[in-house]
DNA sequence: GCCAGACTGTCAACGGTTTGACACTTATCG
DNA sequence: CGATAAGTGTCAAACCGTTGACAGTCTGGC
């Protein structure tokens, strides 16, 4: 809406948002600063409802801090949460298919920042620099490939491989994300229990249980409101051998 | 490989059923018809492997008739069945990330016969059409979609609730890719009890049961290896007033 | 630094699904 | 057309996670 001027430091700051998304690293650096004068910088805080299940204006977000929950709610009042986005980290696919409406909903999981690019900007964009195509098919395959591996599990393994699979999953995606920590170093997420169990479709309790159980294998630590992973390839070969409902 | 002449009495059937492809709709027809040269069409029987989970090597298959079952066999045996393809249908969701490994294999579900574009060769036509790229991600998005509803399903829902939304989300996909009856006429499969009970992580016995609840609403009916669902926009109603666990 | 509200651990009773087993029915194909 | 394999209905027992309830613990914000 406004014409950024690219000096705009305002400007610059969403294009250094922009350049960190593995989404947009296909587009050369002159398109992201186009990309960077027509984005708006949103500011949240924790537990602001980013996005409402249903939506169907649609834009491309960036997570520029903070981190992010991407749910839904039931009629009932239920939560199923799909995943937490980091810095780095994207969403709104609903930019690829205008009218769809937002199967899940966006809430802020701390205090943070948004960049955000509006679809048709976007959309034009890409018509522009075509080469970027291949990447934006290559990054939105990988992410149904993701959500292919969660139905994997949900059929073919019982709760403690769930829980354990998801966190493993959370860690990868850290690391990829930005959190360029040592190659396998531990890494702790600021989820209760509740948040869990709304990602597995269990209660609260029954968490705490399975918890338990991979605490005891010392595969992973919790505390209050807190859970680390320490080891993520220990994780992982645990439940190589485990792939049993 | 052969270098077929657009007039080649297999190349015109092979570009029949890419026309028929949703995904390659975007394409204009001279490029459908240089993919229908490069195409090869490979016949099947019913229960021959087409691909294997983990499989490396890409391509675009497109059913040009018969029915595919997508999915995955754990190393313990256990099956898990993501969904059944039928004409029209296309996967193979790798080409647009060369390298990776397929998530889940293709078995025959009848006999029937898939058409295929090699990989590189689908990923060159883009490039040289990129007018085209709009619409594939637009299908691609709309599948995400469609996991990540099943994502939903799986955390919200009751054994009968989901079992009863994969039959509907079957029977749209059965009228959407080509099976195009009345509006709302009945639509029946050819699925097991086992069949089923791999879609939905349960056993044959626990789909029994809940086959004869759906049943005892009239929303389906069900006989020797068959589940029909009369009436879409009933058993529709009937979720939605349902969505509890 | 303190306190309200959020989060947690634990328990017994309940319920839906699985397990395992067996007899029965229906298709397929030689 | 008949035999063999694949699919089906049903049952009791065991299992695992849920429900509901309550007391205890942590923590962030004023």
């Amino acid at each position: 809406m406004s014409e950024d001027h690219p000096s705009d430091p305002r400007s610059a700051h969403n294009l250094e948002v922009l350049r960190g998304c593995s989404l947009l690293s296909g587009l050369p650096d002159e398109a992201l600063r186009e990309a960077a004068a027509v984005a708006r910088a949103r500011p949240f805080h924790a537990n602001e409802v980013l996005y409402a299940r249903g939506e169907v204006q649609s834009a491309l977000s960036v997570v520029g801090a903070g981190s992010v929950r991407i749910s839904s709610t039931s009629s009932d009042g239920r939560e199923i949460m799909l995943t937490l986005f980091e810095p780095g980290a994207w969403f709104g696919d609903t930019v690829f298919s205008p009218g769809m409406p937002r199967v899940f909903g966006a809430t802020a999981h701390s205090d943070g920042e948004l960049v955000e690019v509006p679809g048709q900007a976007y959309r034009d964009l890409l018509a522009r620099y075509p080469q970027a195509y291949p990447r934006t098919l290559d990054m939105l395959s990988r992410r149904l490939w993701s959500a292919i591996s969660i139905i994997e599990d949900n059929g073919l393994r019982d709760m403690p491989g769930r829980v354990g699979r998801r966190l493993l999953f959370l860690a990868q995606m850290h690391e990829h994300d930005g959190g360029a920590d040592e190659a396998n170093g531990p890494v702790t997420f600021k989820l209760t229990r509740e948040h869990i169990a709304n990602m597995m479709g269990m209660t609260r309790q029954g968490v705490h249980g399975v918890l338990k159980t991979l605490e005891g294998e010392g595969l992973i630590a919790f505390s209050y409101g807190r859970v680390t992973v320490p080891d993520r390839e220990a994780l992982r070969r645990y439940l190589e051998e485990r792939p049993q409902k």
